[in-house]
DNA sequence: ACAAAGTGAGACGACCTTGTATCAAATGAG
DNA sequence: CTCATTTGATACAAGGTCGTCTCACTTTGT
């Protein structure tokens, strides 16, 4: 069984599962050869069933991901534009972010890859708490799950329809994670509980 | 077909459904009625098929989800309290707000019900807006979402699983909705974007 | 133009889910 | 206790998915 017989072919039912299995998880794989505009009889051709392709799809996801954000990092100078990026760069792909959070898989590598990414938002959000911009207070793994949340929701909401620019929504969705949803003229007010 | 043999079977069921299909949407109703400690005959003696119990259990969802927030809200003395306790209310169900959330019926009356919940929020909002606590430059949609998505979260990094008490995980994620992560002492940063 | 490689369409069996029917055992009300 | 009701187990057919295979057609490289 050769790896690679039409790069493109590979590409496109991988978009495909990803488009379809974003919205629903249990798509069969004749829809996805349909969305792809493929035959089903291809898609087997490349992919040895459906636990083979999540996989692909997910270390597909995880490259992409890992790709945007290390690119789109690079040039931050500061934790706080660090995590600006990190959302400019990830909120383009909040459906692979999201595929990769909630996908069920049993493999090793993917988990080593999957616990490595969080890894590293985990030492981000320590930066950002020792320079006193993110309460010490307040656990990593609560940030990481609404940091996570916000990526997908404005993906959802604003770039799967192309309603904003990236930089738009990402200044919106760093506002909304570090400072809420408050008016300007309330920052100190008392929560009350 | 008589609607109710034995009001507990049919509870074991909606509940046993509510469970799986929160972390497994195609769980079949094999799965469903093993999980309720119920035959797979019982299931279809109470339910016409998945769709109907599908209905069923949103409605169940919705029945809960409207009756904790009155009660919870009914003492509410401002806007902001209100938000408070609709989180304290909501969060504990926060397996069945995001089922109803996330399921798709094609039922007008289903879809009226999830409207008026949402027009409930969204006045909510117009509340606070008015009394400057939210920030009125924000979206109702953005803002539901956020709200939507904390309550989910919380209800499955600490409710699920007994973590903490109700009223500390509403005091957090009223917190993080309201001021999000910033650290007390960076109330008044610039974003820099 | 030619041959090799790759393709879609379709048929096939194996498997799972769903909905229905049957029946003996368990349950509950009087 | 008695009898009608409800139960779980089982069998069954219909439909969908999956994976494999074949075959005629198209694309690719030379």
């Amino acid at each position: 069984m050769s790896k690679s017989l039409r790069p493109a072919v590979r590409d496109a039912v991988v978009l495909a599962a990803i488009e379809l299995w974003t919205e629903c998880p249990s798509a069969s794989l004749g829809d996805i050869a349909i969305r792809a505009g493929v035959g089903r009889a291809s898609l087997h051709r490349y992919f040895e069933g459906r636990a083979h392709l999540a996989k692909i799809v997910v270390e597909r996801c995880m490259n992409d991901i890992e790709t945007a954000t290390m690119e789109g990092v690079s040039s931050a100078e500061s934790p706080q534009e660090r995590l600006f990026l990190m959302l400019k760069a990830l909120i383009p792909l909040g459906d692979r972010y999201h595929f990769v959070a909630t996908i069920k898989i049993d493999d090793q590598y993917i988990q080593a890859r999957h616990a490595a990414e969080t890894r590293w938002i985990d030492g981000l959000i320590d930066e950002l708490k020792r320079d006193a911009i993110v309460d010490p207070l307040l656990s990593n793994q609560w940030i990481i799950a609404v940091i996570d949340a916000q990526i997908f929701l404005a993906w959802r909401y604003f770039i799967k329809d192309a309603m904003v620019s990236v930089h738009d929504v990402a200044s919106l969705c760093l506002r909304t994670i570090l400072r809420g949803i408050v008016a300007q003229s309330n920052r100190n007010m008392s929560l009350g509980v």
